[in-house]
DNA sequence: ATTATATGTAAAGTTTATTTTACAAACATA
DNA sequence: TATGTTTGTAAAATAAACTTTACATATAAT
């Protein structure tokens, strides 16, 4: 699963801090998810794709498939 | 969080160990996610989606927001 | 060069998702 | 009624997501 949240919280001019906070997560599960490390819950998920505007299916691709 | 995987799997005709045969999990995953005792994974969802054929967001709605 | 901020990472612990096994309940149907 | 199929559920185990703490590296300033 690969994800563009990088990007998209450059373009929201976010750290990965100011990110996670309004996420209610911690930087790191920020950073892991960043890096590939695993695959935010689906909640989470919701949540990304509620702050940046974008459907689940814009933020993240399916490897598979 | 929401999800319409009971309805749509009734609209295709499958039983509550096919879909799991299908998605490679066990039946009881299927039984406990149509029953909302916790919610899939990102990469199980994404399954979902793809077997339906329908956006993620179509699936499963978000309790808040 | 130092100071401040941002990022990467690691270990240990908790919580949540998922599996396996197993049994009970519901439902159809012969 | 008896038999087969589907669904609900529970307990114990494993795996994956997430937290907390902590430290190291990197960047950007000026």
């Amino acid at each position: 699963m690969k994800n563009k949240i990088k990007v998209l919280r450059a373009q929201h001019e976010l750290t990965q801090a100011q990110l996670a906070q309004k996420l209610e997560v911690s930087r790191q599960t920020i950073n892991a998810i960043e890096k590939g490390k695993f695959d935010p819950s689906l909640p989470l998920a919701f949540k990304l794709s509620k702050l940046f505007a974008k459907p689940i299916e814009e933020i993240f691709q399916n490897e598979e498939s």
